[in-house]
DNA sequence: TGTATTTTGTTTGTCGACAAGAAACCGCGA
DNA sequence: TCGCGGTTTCTTGTCGACAAACAAAATACA
């Protein structure tokens, strides 16, 4: 975390806000603000070295999101993981999956292909050299970029919202251990690939709904080892 | 708007951003601030007696919601209504009707329906008042009723926003003539009713498609007629 | 007269401070 | 030891003020 001299780093006007809601979520997302802990504003404003009033901003755009819960005149808290709605959040993503991909086959440009491709690259780097933490991140780079590519900004905002949630329960289980990655993504995102390249609305819709079969069948496989592991005698 | 004494109306602490988030709110939507209007900050902060603090906050969450933007550094506007794009929002709109309307045949109580039924007799009461305004918003709250009871808060929250999205679009048309209200509504509302409370899944998406393509095809003959009043030779 | 530049003014972004609630703490009595 | 009322502390919600950024007006110059 490196403090020390504490530089006070000269930012410019109105960025202020803009880093304080990058820092606190990336942190969020990747669980290192685990669900339900406490926000303290002072804290954090010493952390950042600014004052209480862009934290407070920031704060409010993440409550907007659902990243966050404000509790009136009491402290703001990492927002939960519902795991008993969870079907919900399967339902809505696979929906969006189906709908962004569908409209991405439809209305793509050369250069939203392009980005599609190279979020594609990354993930498969990520796979490849069994970045657990990377590969979740840019899984969900990945499948905003097809969102982009369907010009649609209200399910594109949904997408967003979604695959957020998801970065965090993916990381809920991929952890620290990289054990078998599941490289099969890798290969569907490319037929997938393939399908919007060819502008397949068919075969989108049935890839992308296949592929979220895929990540709900998986993560809750994970949920019900986790559950086992938590069993004890 | 009856000014004058000041009253000073000593509110509970933490009522004021949600006071000031749901004038600015009910103002946008009723078009008292037409798109592009700029939001002076200062000037809110006097009108409501009430420092610039909670003003920002809630100008925060509304910008969240996307119906107002901030330009940075320069003056936050009323959110535009972009025409061009009017297809995504009628593709958007017509899938939350489909699938909100499907999950409340499914997963709705007893109570849930006693709501919409309420909603619908509010909104079958301002048709035959010829109130436009309160027929725009009670057909808000009626769908928002429905997405309620599909328990699903990713879906809730995309149709809040479209729904809202929606009371601006129809606001623009049925500013002061309050002519020929659509009295099929009517029927039509009371027809997803009775399939919801059948539980009947496939009806309720074939009347929520049908009930989308009305409006669609309402909001574009309005915008034709519209086109044509503007054509001056 | 038209254009570039300085000046002025207005509006936002950030700050430190203060007051209101809520939680934690303490002492007292049973 | 436990319960209860009052007090203290801690955190948030709100305020007024100041400085930076942008826009417009005023001025200088060709």
């Amino acid at each position: 975390m490196a403090s020390g001299t504490a530089a006070k780093t000269e930012r410019k006007r109105g960025s202020g806000v803009q880093y304080v809601y990058g820092v606190l979520r990336d942190e969020i997302l990747e669980l290192t603000l685990p669900p339900g802990a406490p926000i303290d504003e002072v804290q954090l404003a010493r952390r950042l070295e600014m004052s209480r009033t862009p934290i407070r901003e920031a704060l409010v755009r993440l409550a907007g999101e659902g990243l966050v819960t404000t509790l009136p005149n009491r402290s703001t808290v990492v927002a939960n993981l519902d795991f008993l709605n969870l079907h919900t959040f399967f339902d809505a993503i696979t929906l969006m999956y189906r709908v962004t991909t569908r409209l991405a086959a439809q209305y793509h440009t050369a250069d939203d292909l392009a980005l599609i491709r190279d979020e594609q690259a990354r993930f498969a780097r990520a796979v490849a050299a069994h970045d657990a933490l990377a590969m979740i991140a840019s899984n969900r780079d990945f499948h905003a970029a097809i969102a982009t590519a369907g010009r649609n900004p209200y399910y594109e905002g949904l997408s967003h919202r979604l695959l957020d949630e998801g970065r965090r329960y993916l990381r809920l289980y991929y952890a620290g251990f990289e054990d078998r990655l599941p490289a099969r993504y890798v290969q569907e995102h490319e037929d997938m690939i393939a399908a919007i390249a060819a502008r397949d609305v068919a075969r989108s819709d049935t890839l992308a709904r296949q592929h979220a079969d895929q990540i709900v069948a998986q993560i809750q496989s994970l949920l019900a080892r986790d559950r086992r592991q938590h069993i004890e005698l």
